[in-house]
DNA sequence: AATTAATTTGACCATCCGATCAGATTAGTA
DNA sequence: TACTAATCTGATCGGATGGTCAAATTAATT
């Protein structure tokens, strides 16, 4: 028998499902019917998985966290700051462009003020955030990069990323385009990459 | 008697009441009973003065946008780039810091596709984008600044700027404070501007 | 095979919410 | 004052939605 229909698989599927939902709709405007429909179940069985709606969107987010927490923890700070900032931002262009639903879907959090976040900003975001800001201030220290506020830079780094996931629509119709490819992430993050390097007076190496 | 007691001041605390609601939690999330409840009038009249949610909504949307095009349609273009990004970030953050409520508001639209949108990006965003973008080229072509992507610088300074408003949760958490003061938008609106006629190659004048 | 546990599902419920409407009140007008 | 138009509001409706439940089906265990 298929071991594709186990219940792991389904309560992966419905939250695949949810995700998208929620992303599109917000936590108050998605429909448990419409994501138990799409997912091919009655909507019962959704609410035996997930026990109530809120337990659902939950469970979104923390798969969501989780697996940026895997994408941002490999990040090593012992490169030169050339490295650190080319590694940093396509991870981030990356994870953008592999899963824009998943930023909308932070994004909309946050902007309501982040109810079901709190622990995670203060007990996983925060410290990712310090060890960056430390990294900056000792290069500064040294020499490496300019004098500048390290906080400051990496919500310019953050919002900059994040901002062609979650205003894709509005940079679409500037761009005059239909979707978000893979040359427009590359030309992206080399965009940034430079304008960051530059800020900062760091040479650039020119071998590519 | 009161002139402030007539229709036309009635709807406008209900927009303003409205607009509130809308931004903290979204179209599909906010309870007409609530804006009614805020506004100190019974739920029949907000309806009596808009027909429904959705043309309440839009009614919303139209003041946000009509208050921001007046705010960035006298930004003058005969300056030198310097004081051109100074106008142009000080007036973004201004705006955003005086109502970060209508940035959240803006944001979630933009988030979910902008379905009450497309007009106002393709008749009024679209041409001041492309007026921005001319004017960056043509100081590029005079060697005035670094040669770069215009497009996405003008995205880079946008994205900047409203992460502070629509982020706000999360910045104040990560920056220790517990509001976004006037101190706050100053040091971020000369962070930014520095930032980027670094990178631009703009020789600071030294007398501020 | 027998028994228990886990999963699935249709039917149903209670509540909430946007919207309507008729009647009351007030403002404007001749 | 008499009349009309605009504004206000309590009561109520209809539909949608999150959630429950008991019965049925399937899987696991002895």
């Amino acid at each position: 028998m298929g071991t594709l229909s186990n219940t792991h698989a389904l309560q992966d599927r419905l939250l695949t499902v949810a995700k998208e939902e929620f992303a599109k709709q917000g936590l108050k405007g998605a429909r448990l019917q419409k994501i138990a429909d799409d997912a091919q179940v009655p909507k019962a069985t959704l609410l035996y998985h997930f026990k109530s709606k809120t337990v659902l969107y939950q469970r979104v987010l923390e798969t969501i966290l989780s697996a940026w927490d895997e994408g941002f923890e490999e990040l090593t700070i012992d490169a030169e700051p050339e490295i650190f900032f080319r590694r940093l931002i396509d991870t981030k262009i990356a994870s953008v462009c592999a899963d824009p639903l998943a930023s909308k879907l932070f994004a909309q959090e946050i902007i309501q003020g982040a109810p079901h976040l709190d622990a995670h900003l203060s007990q996983k975001v925060k410290p990712w955030f310090r060890q960056q800001v430390s990294i900056l201030e000792q290069w500064m220290d040294k020499g490496k990069i300019r004098r500048t506020d390290p906080t400051r830079l990496i919500f310019l780094i953050w919002a900059a990323t994040q901002h062609y996931a979650d205003f894709q629509a509005q940079v679409l119709t500037l761009m005059n385009r239909q979707e978000f490819d893979a040359e427009l992430a590359t030309d992206t993050s080399t965009f940034l990459h430079e304008f960051i390097c530059n800020s900062l007076g760091i040479m650039d190496p020119k071998h590519r």
